[in-house]
DNA sequence: ATGGTTGCTTAGCAA
C-alpha cells in the first residue's frame, strides 16, 4: 500500500498539480491539509475523474484536510474532540483496508508566546488525549500531516537559525514527542537517518533555491504498520516549477 | 536591512 500526505496550499489552486500527482504516483491513499474550500465548493467531481473517493472536512479560507482513496472508506470521523469552541477544521479519520488513516492539519502557532502559539500546544495536546482516549496503540494507525514541527536538528537544513521559532521550539517538539510516546514512529526514520529529507521551503526569502528547508510534514506509525514500512520518501520534484505548494509530499510504501 | 511570496479575498491576514 502506498499512502501519501501533501499541505497543498489550496486545493483549488493546486488542483492540476493534484490530479497529475494521483497519475504519477498511483497511490491508495492521499491525505490532503490546507484545503481552503468549503465542502460545497470541493472538487469532487475531478477527483472522481482521476479515479479517487473523497472524505473531507473543509471551511472556507483556512484549514481543511481530505482522504482519498481508489478503495471504499468507512467510519469517517471528522473534527478533533476536546474542545466545543474550537470550529477548525484540522482533523479527519478514515478507515481503509484496515487500517485507520488520520490526516491532521497542526496548527503553525504564528509566533511563540502569542494566542495561536497557545492554541498549537493545546491541540498537539488534545490530538494525544484524543488518540490516548480514542484507540490503542497495537491498532494499524497511520497519523499523516502537516505536523508544523520539525521533530529534531536534523529535521532542518539550518537548525541554528530555525531552533527557537514555532515550526523547532523545544516545547512543540515535547509535545510531539508526547504524541509518539503514546505509541508511534515517525515513518520516515524508520529507514532514514537523515539530515532531511526536508518536506517545507518558505516561498520567501528563495528558501528552495538555497535548502533551506524543514522536514514537519510526516507519517507516524503504530508497531503494526511500523513493521511493514518499506520506505519512505519526499517528492521535490513537486515543489519544483510553476506554482508549487510550499510543502512538498511525503510518501510511504507498506508491505502487504 | 524587520525585508521576502503565495492564496484568499479585495486590504489585510495567515502561513
Amino acid at each position: 500500500m502506498k499512502l501519501a500526505t501533501w499541505n497543498v496550499n489550496s486545493i483549488r489552486a493546486r488542483l492540476d498539480r493534484l490530479v497529475a500527482f494521483l497519475g504519477r504516483h498511483q497511490p491508495d491513499v492521499v491525505c490532503l491539509q490546507e484545503l481552503k474550500v468549503p465542502d460545497d465548493e470541493f472538487p469532487i467531481l475531478e477527483v472522481e475523474a482521476a479515479g479517487y473517493q473523497a472524505v473531507f472536512h473543509g471551511q472556507r479560507t483556512y484549514n481543511g484536510v481530505a482522504i482519498l482513496t481508489r478503495t471504499p472508506v468507512t467510519d469517517v470521523e471528522l473534527g478533533l474532540p476536546g474542545n466545543d469552541q474550537d470550529d477548525q477544521a484540522r482533523l479527519i479519520a478514515a478507515t481503509i483496508g484496515g487500517i485507520r488513516v488520520l490526516s491532521a492539519y497542526f496548527p503553525n502557532g504564528q509566533s511563540v508566546g502569542s494566542d495561536k502559539w497557545l492554541y498549537k500546544l493545546g491541540w498537539m495536546e488534545r490530538l494525544r488525549a484524543h488518540l490516548e482516549a480514542r484507540y490503542t496503540p497495537d491498532q494499524p494507525i497511520a497519523l499523516c500531516g502537516d505536523f508544523n514541527v520539525a521533530p529534531e536538528d536534523r529535521d532542518a537544513a539550518r537548525p541554528d537559525e530555525w531552533r527557537e521559532s514555532v515550526l523547532c521550539h523545544a516545547d512543540a517538539r515535547e509535545r510531539l514527542a508526547r504524541i509518539a510516546a503514546w505509541g508511534m514512529v515517525d515513518g520516515m526514520r524508520v529507514h532514514e537517518a537523515g539530515p532531511g529529507p526536508y518536506s517545507w521551503w518558505d516561498y520567501r526569502m528563495l528558501a528552495f533555491p538555497k535548502g533551506n528547508g524543514l522536514r514537519i510534514d510526516h507519517v507516524y506509525l503504530t508497531a503494526p504498520l511500523a513493521a511493514r514500512c518499506r520506505k519512505a520518501w519526499v517528492d521535490r520534484e513537486e515543489r519544483k516549477g510553476k506554482l508549487p505548494s510550499d510543502h512538498a509530499p511525503v510518501l510511504v510504501e507498506l508491505a502487504p
